[in-house]
RNA sequence: CGGGGCGUGGCGCAGCCUGGUAGCGCGGCAGUUUUGGGUACUGCAGGCCGGAGGUUCGAAUCCUCUCGCCCCGACCA
């Protein structure tokens, strides 16, 4: 893309109304307006990077063979009636009349109409185990929106929804997602911890919250700082094996890593030596749960299991909060003059600066790059604009793209150009070829490491 | 929902107390200049001061109502 014909309304001065760091630089790179209080377009750029977070969640999602549909955002107040949620969920629930009178809701959530489906098209235990999810837009009327779309009031959600016959299938189901969250948030260079959890509204025995930690986080966190070091890198995982993905699960949830909700003192200090007990705060990127029957009994969806016994099934809702996450990862990964996108999740891969804009040799090598770029894969952002050096670095910088590639009239008399990555800030001189030869390995190999591949 | 604050060109702000028909910086446009980290200068365009009502000869400034936004707290992906 060329910057001349993009659209990124980059802001030198921060509005006052955002506090926390991500917002700010969400604000200033130009990836969103907010509309509403908590209700935000996404322009180009941020669109961007959520859609790339928005395809790894689906890529982790079906590796782990989970089945990708979608819901409507309007759900009609009876399904809602049936569950009793109608009434428990309050003022969060955006309600909607239509010209009909009859009530409508924005989904806050999906169990409801999951679990409707599931009825009207499951009837026997051989068609489990099944989980389905969606990506889709979510509205809780919020009392407080804040942080940008940390905390917005509409935001984009996975949330996935598992059917199995008992309990032990079901506690699977709930492993398996803990593992093919923690590979999500490793391929965004993320340390997600997962930490157990109060259930909450939505209910259920057993639920983890997986946090990010960061200064801003709203949640505080006690952790046996050990965990920080775990990492599933590029092992393989077998996702029907139980026992496979169970020992995965101990190995990630043995050592302490609660919120405040559920923190003990006493186990925190018997259990992690002094040395290595940590309090901070983290930002809650997803949650899983397993709630057994809760809505498949009042909601009648049940199996025929192997005796021939009609029996409640056994469910459990698992979320990665999607447009949160872009807060997160900023959160996480950013300096004092801008975003420091991980490769994974960055809108673009690498920008090009030309710092002699019309200057005939440079606009062509420049050219010449981009073309090399695009035909690996890598679209580059390229800044084109007739604008300073200082300018264009400056906007790089702001919007944090892992890669900048520098082309100037001095360093192409010696047949060179400057790769700098940003987040290092180390630069290397090479031959336009060599720079994309690097760039084309290093995405290569960051995909591979991080289980891209298949 | 309790407490606090703010709405003035695209953004950041001043003016309001002590009413007299709007100002600064950034940004934008045109040009000159500059050219490896937000260059300097000149000129131009752009707001009727969130909205409604009231007081007044006169309201961005005072009063009332209303809408919106932000912050702290209690609650949530």
């Amino acid at each position: 893309m060329r910057l001349s014909r993009y659209f990124l309304p980059v802001l030198k001065e921060t509005p006052a109304e955002a506090q926390i760091v991500s917002h700010r630089l969400m604000l200033r790179a130009g990836m969103i307006r907010q509309q509403a209080a908590g209700i935000y377009s996404w322009l180009p750029l941020g669109w961007r990077a959520l859609r790339r977070i928005e395809q790894i969640v689906h890529e982790e999602q079906q590796r782990a063979g989970h089945i990708p549909m979608l819901m409507p955002t309007l759900q009609p107040a009876d399904l809602w009636r049936e569950s009793g949620r109608y009434d428990d969920y309050g003022q969060e629930m955006l309600r909607i009349r239509d010209r009909h009178q009859r009530d409508l809701l924005y989904g806050p959530t999906n169990e409801e109409m999951i679990t409707d489906i599931f009825r009207a098209h499951v009837e026997s235990y051989r068609q489990l185990p099944l989980t389905l999810y969606h990506i889709q837009w979510k509205f809780r009327d919020e009392v407080r929106p804040r942080f940008g779309v940390m905390r917005g009031r509409e935001f984009l959600m996975k949330d996935g929804y598992t059917f199995d016959v008992d309990r032990a299938a079901a506690l699977h189901a709930y492993n398996r997602h803990m593992v093919s969250y923690l590979r999500t948030y490793e391929r965004m260079g993320l340390t997600a911890i997962p930490m157990r959890a109060a259930s909450g509204p939505i209910g259920g025995d057993d639920t983890h919250e997986f946090l990010v930690l960061a200064q801003t986080g709203e949640s505080e966190v006690f952790y046996d700082d050990r965990v920080t070091a775990l990492k599933l890198g590029a092992r393989q995982i077998d996702y029907d094996d139980r026992a496979g993905v169970a020992a995965v699960c101990a190995e990630f949830t043995a050592l302490y890593a609660r919120t405040d909700e559920t923190h003990d003192p006493a186990v925190f200090e018997a259990q992690v030596p002094e040395a290595h007990r940590k309090v901070g705060r983290g930002i809650e990127v997803g949650q899983i749960f397993y709630f057994g029957t809760k809505y498949s009994e009042p909601m009648g969806a049940v199996v025929v299991n192997d005796r021939g016994e009609r029996v409640p099934v056994h469910m459990g809702s698992h979320g990665i909060g999607v447009s949160r996450l872009v807060g997160a990862i900023i959160e996480a990964s950013h300096d004092d003059r801008g975003i420091v996108w991980p490769e994974g999740v960055a809108p673009f891969p690498v920008g090009i600066v030309n710092l002699r804009q019309g200057d005939g040799a440079t606009d062509a090598a420049c050219a010449e790059l981009y073309a090399a770029l695009t035909e690996r894969g890598l679209e580059p952002l390229y800044d084109d604009r007739d604008e300073r050096a200082g300018a264009k670095f400056a906007t790089m910088d702001l919007i944090g793209l892992p890669w900048r590639i520098t082309v100037g009239p001095r360093g192409l008399a010696a047949g060179k150009v400057e790769l700098t990555s940003r987040r290092t800030g180390e630069s290397e001189e090479m031959g336009p070829a060599a720079a994309v030869d690097r760039l084309a390995d290093l995405f290569c190999a960051a995909g591979q490491a991080q289980g891209r591949d298949g």
